[in-house]
DNA sequence: TGATAATAGTTGCAATTGATACTATGTTGC
DNA sequence: GCAACATAGTATCAATTGCAACTATTATCA
């Protein structure tokens, strides 16, 4: 009886080939590269760049609408909120009736600090994907969708 | 009008086309599920699954050798292979010739937990991956390989 | 109306993490 | 054989996180 007959058989779990791993490993070395330039050049975290990022394309949202939209936590929005207060890179304005909320913008420095990091990411996502066809590009982006919604709906 | 007529204008970051930003939502949405569930059924966190998935396949290596595999750090490995072996998933024998490093192999126990999880990791993925066609999944597998190399690369 | 529930956002605390430094052992080159 | 350096793994301490509880406000509906 040997133990180790099958490679991929039923009871071993390859994980080189293990979709969600893989996953995991290219997010965290593609995320971490961009994270260390922004961190350094601006003292921005992960989450606080992520904040910035969605109300630079979407200004005036609340923290709720910011936590829908990235995936995020509301304690972990809530925190980068107030970081970027306090570094006064964002600032909040009344909600038209409803004083729980406040809309987020981006403040003129924020908005720099937005417009000098936006091309540093634009740039590193070209080197990731500059060994990509054009035909590769869309199949990623097709593929990206489906599986986002196939994980959603779970 | 079109109300999006440039829709990747110079200064602005699409966040929903970023790829790190969507990478790093389907990772953590797909990570995360499959956690909640040997989280909860184990309790193992996901370095402690990771440890035991290549272990599990990789019988006896070191944790320097997990750490490589892992794309995990050694402060990662090393809490992870402290609380294994507290919860006697694990066990250490000595490297021949070097007294710093010790191989790591699942107990029986551990080999009992492990082959539970296995098959609900497959099968996770399995649903995942659904909707794919057999092109689809092999265009995936050729971009994450392609997007992996080059992210490793920079 | 008023009681109950839902929502926005914050805070406190415990657990986890990350960076750094440390111990112990091994390797290299003179 | 012995400095100087490299590697395996651990410990320390501050910073970050995640969970649950909390305040304040708005919605529901009998």
């Amino acid at each position: 009886m040997r133990p180790e007959r099958k490679p991929a058989g039923e009871g071993l779990l390859v994980l080189e080939h293990f979709l969600p791993y893989r996953l995991s490993v290219l997010s965290n070395t593609v995320s971490g590269r961009i994270a260390k330039c922004y961190e350094r050049q601006f003292q921005l975290t992960i989450p606080e760049w992520r904040v910035m990022a969605v109300l630079g394309r979407f200004p005036g949202l609340t923290a709720a609408e910011v936590t829908e939209r990235t995936a995020m936590d509301k304690v972990q929005v809530s925190r980068a909120v107030a970081r970027l207060k306090k570094t006064a890179r964002i600032e909040q304005r009344a909600v038209e009736g409803d004083r729980r909320a406040r809309h987020l913008f981006l403040t003129a420095a924020g908005h720099e600090v937005y417009s000098e990091i936006v091309p540093l990411a634009r740039e590193y996502e070209r080197r990731v994907t500059q060994d990509l066809s054009a035909v590769e590009r869309a199949q990623l982006e097709r593929l990206l969708d489906k599986l986002t919604a196939a994980a959603m709906k779970l």
